[in-house]
DNA sequence: GGAAACAAGGAAAACGATTGCCGACAAGCT
DNA sequence: AGCTTGTCGGCAATCGTTTTCCTTGTTTCC
């Protein structure tokens, strides 16, 4: 990169291929009616230019922008980048753009933004962030569509799109008792949060459906290893019998592993054990590998995309949807097949 | 969030105060002269509209959008993170917003950003990566000023801002030998990546400064906790005598933990161990938790940030500057202080 | 009382691109 | 020859804002 040019405008174009203005906009957007030669040659001085038409001024005249804001309420991070990437994809298609705000859990930094987003004529704001626990939404009668992805909209019109959280704990808890477990512990993170709760209580839920309680009560604490390293001295302490732990985060999981493994529990042999959040760093690196429950973030910042998409065009899909959690099995809950030492012949 | 409506525009918001466009605009901007009143009869007219000036419109006058693109060159992720926000940080402060672009290690798509980003007529262009190899300049003479963040551009004329690994590898070492260690060995990721060769003959060095060289030849491997395992393993095996380790990486760190403590050796009693990157997920579930060296991120974003915006005001700092990198001390490299047991009174 | 100075706000020309309308010209038909 | 038809491109309005120049009144001062 050496020196800064200007950027060409369609009048300089147009100059450099001796037609007018509104000739050489035809000729680079193939309306009008014009000679293929008068195309060509128009095409080609645009190339000589670099000129790329200046995106601004178009939208002034289509009144669409091409172009959406992402909020995050909380500091952008690990659940937020996924739902990021679904977004762009569904979005990168429609040559959409996006601006991304980071609202830092700062209400006064939150609406700086949406006036921000609103004076740049974003098409559309998708609104994303840490906790799922619904929130007020960010404005009343704004011009233009949102979409909340991962967290909910208080107001029930408001679109959101969140992970189906009760639905994945179910997952686990029926995972396990296919592999004949009985005796299950849930340990997970504070209960004044919203994931935690709703987690617990469906996991309960539907050990209740098979007529069964848990081993013991739910143990709420934090999402970290260390509470889950803690939760096992607990466990163990009060002499409670258990068989499987279903664990509210990869991080818990991991914990929860590394103190049963300490403690001469073997995994998954005395103790079946199945994380949340299908985070790769943890399940791939605990020994043995985690079975976890993947909210497929990914997919949830696509649809979550693709409704605000259809929003943009006039058909709204207000309402909670629930995004499926799926899944993924590893070598927590399964005894890993040994390889055949002497196959049969 | 109920109905639609149509943006204002300044010509609704003069109309209602009974002015004229061009005394409102000035009205707003407090530009122009004109009695107190008329300016307020305007703000309130634009506040029950709610009237947000379109930017788009607005740029088209004065040539500059306070809008930059951020193009990812890899997948977004633990390192853009820190250094976007920095960036954001630093943009902010100056009212401009940021066009985020997942490259995703594609070429093509990545020229596809430059071009949209271009043609969304952005005041500069910010590069970031996960590799700090330097790399290919997204473009020869673009109109807008770029400038490299975390990864560093191949033409040295271009502005890169760039962690200081070496420097975070000797302040490494140096620290290891101040707590009385001397044979140190080195466990880090793959060989053909620039961090891992940086790194270790950064350490390799400082060791030779003091006269001393490494207790085993640099370990090369992954950057995960399963390949910190395995060295371990390989270190044991070959009867090393070993009292300390630098590490690539806080995750090769933590696997280096758990094999040592596996093995029956005291971190830091027998070995100490200090990583790299400060990742807290890593160095607070450790145990104990790990020593680390920073590259300060989010400092290095912000400082991009504010090259490049010196650059857009004229003022462009062209070649290669590193940030320094930080070391933070925790208990794996330093045995706790007990709490005093009786205070003398 | 008249000229000059000044305050207040309107009219219109940008900025860059798109698009509907119209004019010029050539060809085809009666 | 005169009319219609069709092709090719130019003209000018438009989008929303800012800004430069002007035109009004009003005040001030000699």
């Amino acid at each position: 990169m050496r020196k800064l040019e200007r950027h060409a405008t369609i009048a300089d174009v147009a100059a450099l291929a001796g037609v007018s203005v509104g000739t050489a906009s035809k000729a680079l957007n193939g309306r009008g009616s014009l000679r293929e030669e008068t195309r060509m040659r128009v095409r080609e001085a645009a190339r000589q230019l670099s000129f790329e038409a200046n995106a601004g001024a178009r939208s002034l005249h289509s009144g669409r922008t091409y172009t959406v804001g992402m909020i995050t309420t909380d500091t952008i991070g690990r659940f937020s980048i996924p739902v990021l990437m679904g977004a762009e994809d569904a979005l990168g298609a429609g040559e959409i753009s996006i601006f991304l705000c980071d609202g830092r859990d700062d209400p006064i930094r939150e609406q700086y933004y949406v006036k921000t987003l609103l004076s740049r004529r974003v098409d559309g704001i998708i609104v994303t962030g840490r906790r799922t626990e619904a929130r007020p939404p960010i404005g009343r009668d704004l011009p233009v569509p949102v979409v909340y992805a991962f967290i909910s909209s208080a107001d029930p019109d408001d679109c959101s799109v969140a992970p189906d959280e009760a639905g994945g704990a179910r997952k686990a808890i029926e995972h396990l008792l296919a592999t004949g477990r009985s005796r299950i512990v849930h340990i997970t993170g504070p209960e004044h949060h919203n994931s935690a709760r709703v987690r617990a209580a469906a996991a309960t839920e539907r050990l209740a459906e098979e007529g069964l309680s848990p081993a013991a009560p739910p143990l709420f604490g934090g999402w970290s290893e260390v509470w889950g390293r803690q939760a096992v001295g607990i466990l163990l302490a009060g002499r409670t019998e258990f068989d499987a732990a279903f664990c509210g985060s990869d991080q818990i999981a991991r914990g929860v592993c590394d103190a049963l493994r300490a403690a001469g529990r073997r995994v998954p042999e005395d103790v079946a054990l199945v994380g949340f959040d299908n985070w790769d760093v943890m399940t791939e690196s605990a020994q043995p590998p985690l079975t976890s429950i993947d909210m497929n973030l990914e997919g949830l910042g696509r649809s979550a995309a693709e409704k605000l998409l259809a929003a943009i065009n006039g058909s709204p899909s207000p309402g909670h949807h629930a995004h499926p959690c799926q899944l993924v099995v590893r070598e927590s809950t399964t005894v890993a097949l040994s390889p055949p030492t002497s196959p049969a012949v």
